[in-house]
DNA sequence: CCTATATTCTAGTATTCTATAGAATATCTG
DNA sequence: CAGATATTCTATAGAATACTAGAATATAGG
């Protein structure tokens, strides 16, 4: 009669999919997903209090989806497991290909006035080898730090708009960010346009480009 | 300025999760991956009231994670994506790997006194193709209709139990269930192994079979 | 049209979850 | 140890969700 222990089973099923049932839960994820953060980071990068983004975490680390340490007077969290990522992924694209009011935003947030398509991993790391293109990291600096594709330059979005010199423009640039639901290559991509690089994006982000086995480098 | 947009999307992303966030929820996902039902039966195999159940099945409609038809007086339920079986398993893995009190579980549901290792689908479908073994679906018979692995016998769990003699014994036995979660195969295999049945388990279940592109038979 | 069956809808209550404010704790610095 | 900063804990009000029972709807069959 393993009735009662079955369904013990599925209620502890239940507390991961509970931990991510907010959407300030999956933004905090997402962030966590380029690399460790503090809590003040995460809050404001999310835009919620710190009280706030600290409760939420309480609640990710009772379902172990993620971890943290202190150091000094901060405390940074990272990600229990690499599977976390996979997690966020599946709710993101079942809601893309599932719910009309999402994939209408994308549409809105991604499709390239220009027709241009954005790079798979595969074809930008081929054409890295080959030393073809200039790869631009447009996430924050911290970010960049935690791990970024070989080679990359960093120039975090917000710097882009008040230096658009530092862009090297020999090869075509490749800007990429957090993942495909990030606007910031987006921007990026449309930034440099508008000023006559040549530019695509990357159609994912650092953390599944790592996760497919391609190689990152990790420091400034 | 896209924070209201960004919300907005992950405001979406979090509906999927919440639709996750119930014990009853996910095992009437779970159940569903073995094919469609009818709320009754749904009600019935997780062990909730009809009334329940279909709030529960509103909810995942709402969601768009199920769909469903209507067949005479009866509403026939379906999983609306391959991918919601993706993100159960997603789920489930995550708790075994994160979850102390889960793995404490599966070790007593699951672990074989005989030190037997479950076979992998890949095994299993090459011996199949040599003619060595006997599979055995242990599944209930609209589950086996629904598609099972070709040549598979089906002797749900509870015929079994009063007929063991149906089980040819000349090849070895495979018995598989619903998934690595699902008990029905370790209780078929004990049940035959106390009866001198040369028996072992697949290690996963017909759903995920089907999703590793392995060949699926329909109907009886 | 009437009845039986399967399912859904509505409403009410109990429970759980979320965000926030204020107090408390931990660590570093001097 | 006092003061400053980062974070967590506790309590709470309001919102959302779950379960149940009774009413309502849809279909099949006589």
């Amino acid at each position: 009669m393993p009735n009662p222990t079955k369904q013990l089973l599925f209620e502890h099923f239940a507390r991961i999919g509970k931990a991510a049932a907010s959407p300030a839960r999956l933004e905090i994820l997402d962030l966590l997903a380029q690399g460790e953060k503090t809590v003040e980071t995460l809050a404001r990068q999310a835009g919620v209090s710190v009280k706030n983004a600290s409760a939420h975490l309480r609640t990710l680390r009772a379902a172990s989806l993620v971890e943290s340490r202190r150091e000094g007077t901060f405390v940074r969290y990272r990600l229990a497991d690499p599977a976390v990522h996979d997690l966020l992924r599946c709710l993101q694209d079942i809601a893309v290909r599932q719910l009309a009011e999402v994939r209408e935003l994308m549409r809105d947030l991604f499709s390239d006035p220009e027709g241009l398509e954005p790079l798979c991993p595969e074809e930008l790391a081929e054409r890295l080898e080959r030393g073809e293109v200039t790869v631009l990291d447009v996430r924050p600096e911290d970010e960049f730090r935690s791990g970024h594709i070989p080679g990359a330059l960093s120039i975090p979005l917000g710097h882009l708009r008040k230096d658009l010199e530092s862009v090297p423009t020999g090869l075509e640039v490749v800007a990429y960010c957090r993942g495909p639901y990030c606007v910031l290559s987006v921007e990026a991509a449309e930034l440099l346009r508008r000023h006559g690089v040549r530019v695509r994006r990357l159609e994912v982000g650092l953390p599944d480009w790592q996760r497919m086995g391609l190689p990152v480098e990790v420091g400034a």
